[in-house]
DNA sequence: TTCATTTTGTGATTAAATTAACAGATTTTT
DNA sequence: AAAAATCTGTTAATTTAATCACAAAATGAA
């Protein structure tokens, strides 16, 4: 029987990595759960609790000294799907798609963009080292293996969605602000500005 | 006394206001729980507990016949953008961030971006109708009452959110990936391609 | 070595969020 | 106008997540 990590545990590993990278950055070896406190604002014993569901061998944290942050760094990246060499396309090059895709720098994190697609024949070619397709040419040249798709585009959505998911896509990251709908068991993450935008203001204002 | 918005609660809001603005663009007047559970695949029960946060007044949802879209717009936006015409600033005119400038469209939803920084002389000027100052300026050329700001820089970056605090910034919209320490009451809201990424990689991951 | 100190890992507890269940309001049908 | 069919709003039950509290492990000092 697998442990089954929890929602919300799985939604502060990101953060927990993003952390530790710094820190490994700095030359730091070792770390406490109550300097991942001060880092991240997550509580210690949330942050001790997380962080058992990576540890399948035992000297992970030891008591009086911390956690190797090698050792953290190596358990989330596994456990969050890295080493995933998982081949991601982008559909859209427009402004956010060309910033994304010059961003293309989450190799070793978490697979990387194989290919673009856009509906403008103007955009064909190759941009930041990737080949950009025309849309039309997406089943013919769809990579094989490619289960992630990061959605820039401003038309045609829900028919672009359903292409992707015919070819096999399962997990759309979706910046454009309209709504689609995906079939039972493809996942869709929200990217977006404005929400970020919205959360905040609320967050300041009902802190009054 | 006032209700208090749960967090889960909250972090729901921006989700009901985009589809539900993407309904009233469709031109339907009236929505169901249950319709709204086919677009945002939030729970039906879950949506009806989060609406009574808005309903001061009743006739808000009339049984057999569901929502008024209008009226739950309003509600939603008066909620979260809080009549805010809050300014907004941003912080490094690089790929991004002139990609979310030029996005500049929440207007109506909350605020809007009235300035922009970088350390680039050679971006000096205007774009997309919004002044671009050097950061150096900053502390001279700050818009009175802006409470947020947008980062999307690569360097300084900590020195860089300090001087914002100094100036009285309360949120923070972070694109970077690198990590920053912000004092007791100030909101980050982190908004990454990457974390999005794993999670989502995760998520279809840990499904097998 | 022994003892005090630090810090992890985890059962027990409390708090928060979701879901189920259904009474009662509203509309539609007959 | 009564009966049937819809849906909302809310209380109660359940599930999930966060926190507490402390025993046991490792360290470092005496
Ligand atoms: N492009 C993406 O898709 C993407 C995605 C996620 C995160 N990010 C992050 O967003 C940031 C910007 O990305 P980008 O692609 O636009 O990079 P970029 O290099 O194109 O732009 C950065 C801009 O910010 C300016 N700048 C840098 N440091 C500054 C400072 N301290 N004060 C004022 N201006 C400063 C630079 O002059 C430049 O114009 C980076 O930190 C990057 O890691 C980018
Ligand atoms: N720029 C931002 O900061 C920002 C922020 C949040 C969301 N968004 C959303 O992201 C999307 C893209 O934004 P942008 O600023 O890059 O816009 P853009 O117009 O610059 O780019 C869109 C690109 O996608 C292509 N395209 C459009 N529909 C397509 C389709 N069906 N198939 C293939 N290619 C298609 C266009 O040819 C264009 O190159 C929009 O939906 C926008 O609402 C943008």
């Amino acid at each position: 029987m697998e442990k089954v990590i929890s929602k919300a545990t799985m939604s502060r590993f990101p953060t927990y990595l993003k952390a530790l990278r710094q820190m490994a950055l700095e030359g730091k070896k070792n770390v406490l759960s109550s300097e991942l406190y001060e880092v991240t604002g997550i509580q210690d014993t949330t942050i001790r609790r997380d962080l058992t569901y990576l540890s399948k061998d035992e000297n992970f944290g030891k008591p009086g000294k911390g956690y190797s942050v090698k050792h953290l760094i190596d358990g989330l990246s596994e456990v969050l799907g890295v080493g995933l060499e998982s081949p991601i396309i982008l559909i859209g090059v427009g402004n956010l798609g060309s910033a994304i895709l010059k961003y293309n720098r989450w190799q070793y994190t978490v697979g990387k963009i194989v290919g673009c697609y856009d509906m403008d024949r103007n955009k064909e070619g190759e941009l930041f080292g990737v080949k950009v397709h025309h849309i039309d040419d997406l089943e013919n040249t769809f990579p094989p293996d490619c289960e992630i798709a990061i959605l820039a585009i401003s038309q045609n959505i829900q028919e672009t969605v359903d292409r992707l998911m015919d070819l096999g896509v399962k997990g759309i990251v979706d910046f454009t602000h309209s709504h689609f709908t995906v079939r039972e068991g493809i996942e869709v993450k929200p990217v977006d500005v404005v929400a970020a935008i919205q959360e905040l203001a609320l967050k300041i204002h009902s802190k009054r």
